[in-house]
DNA sequence: CTGTACACGTGACCC
DNA sequence: TGGGTCACGTGTACA
């Protein structure tokens, strides 16, 4: 699928195909027409020349299929469609790379066994209202004042709505994992972080809506924004 | 880098090169030697001759360039060694493809906004030990006493010791994330969970080994590790 | 005029 | 023995 719809870029590069087709090595192929019956009753020139043919047409099967995962290659990596065969080459094996390394960055980030033995506790909250100018600010402030700290933020918005995903621990909490500094830092409820949030959404509700008029019904994702993971705040 | 280290698939099918390069192409160019000098006081015919050779010199450097860049791909995608061009290629864009709708599955996993206003906090943990045999089913029921529900699981082992990351939550903590139910069920203290974890560490630790030898030295990458920007820690 | 890039046909090779 | 694949040299177009 999805081979012969392209730009044609490598087949039409000159002539339409045909007039190649009986070129200058066909014509030479010819050359060798004589009259010399074979042994076995059947002429055998006819028969090399009907073998030939057949061979350069299957040759020409194969080099349009080869061009035709070239041309689905294209459409699938962006900004190759005027390159180089070896240039697009060079694209896809840097593509194939950078995406396995994602990928497996992703997959097995937190999911490789440690040397050591460690147990983690983390809270991992989710936020999800309409966007609101100081929303952001008003959770990192929340959040440091249950003195939490951010392990990670994801933010995603789409259509005038905002979806805050937060991974949480207690200050310390990474490296006193797994001594008893951890155990005294942490004894927050789950249930605190959960009215917290909940606060800051009817703060947020009780506020001038962010985008009034949201012409936007097309999808419209931002991820990570420069502006949460902000450390210091006010002093 | 990378491109000559290969198993040479392409480029060892039949002779060393050098007997193909004088081949029968090359022969019916020399065909062509005579003596005939230009008008110009320069022959022509050495230059035609030179300007053809060089010509099939960069044809030829032009294949190796690609069939390098093939070969490259071989190497990154395993099976791919004793297949056909089109073949590999049909195994690239496939491999192209199904990285990138998996890499675009994870990242926008959990990225993309309700349609409601909610608030959730799951807890996720991590034990990461040597392996037992019944490390499993002390967790489980370590969790379960702990009337935590299990979201989501994965249980990862390399040289003999394993990793378990949680996401738990209260029980009906899920549907109830919203309403008044979760704040009075959800009432856990992380530190709970921490403890209850250690305890199975504990229990693991005092039984004897699973798999004795453990020969893991190699280098093991751990990332999302929680060096991210630290809130400031005293306000 | 000099490269560079592409498609083509052809000989050799392997099932 | 054909059908399939490969590398090669060549003709041609474009910069």
């Amino acid at each position: 699928m999805g081979s012969l719809h392209f730009g044609d870029f490598q087949l039409m590069r000159g002539f339409p195909e045909e007039v190649v087709h009986g070129g200058v090595a066909a014509q030479t192929a010819l050359v060798f027409e004589r009259e010399k019956p074979g042994k076995s009753g059947l002429t055998v020139e006819p028969r090399a020349a009907m073998a030939l043919k057949s061979h350069s047409e299957a040759e020409r099967r194969r080099r349009e299929r080869i061009n035709a995962h070239l041309s689905t290659l294209r459409t699938l990596i962006p900004g190759t469609g005027k390159m180089d065969k070896a240039a697009l080459l060079t694209e896809v094996i840097s593509r194939i790379k950078e995406l396995k390394t994602s990928t497996t960055e992703i997959s097995q980030g937190v999911n490789v066994p440690a040397d050591a033995d460690e147990v983690k506790v983390e809270v991992e909250a989710s936020l999800c209202c309409a966007d609101r100018p100081e929303l952001l600010m008003d959770l990192k402030q929340t959040l440091l004042a249950l003195r939490l700290r951010t392990v990670k933020a994801e933010i995603s918005t789409v259509g005038g709505r905002v979806k805050n995903d937060i991974v949480l621990t207690c200050e310390g909490g990474g490296a006193a994992a797994a001594t008893g500094e951890y155990d005294t830092e942490c004894n927050i409820f789950t249930n605190n972080v959960h009215q917290a949030l909940k606060s800051v959404l009817e703060r947020a509700s009780s506020q001038p809506d962010f985008s009034a008029g949201s012409p936007l019904s097309g999808k419209r994702r931002r991820l990570s924004p420069p502006s949460f993971p902000a450390a210091s705040s006010s002093p």
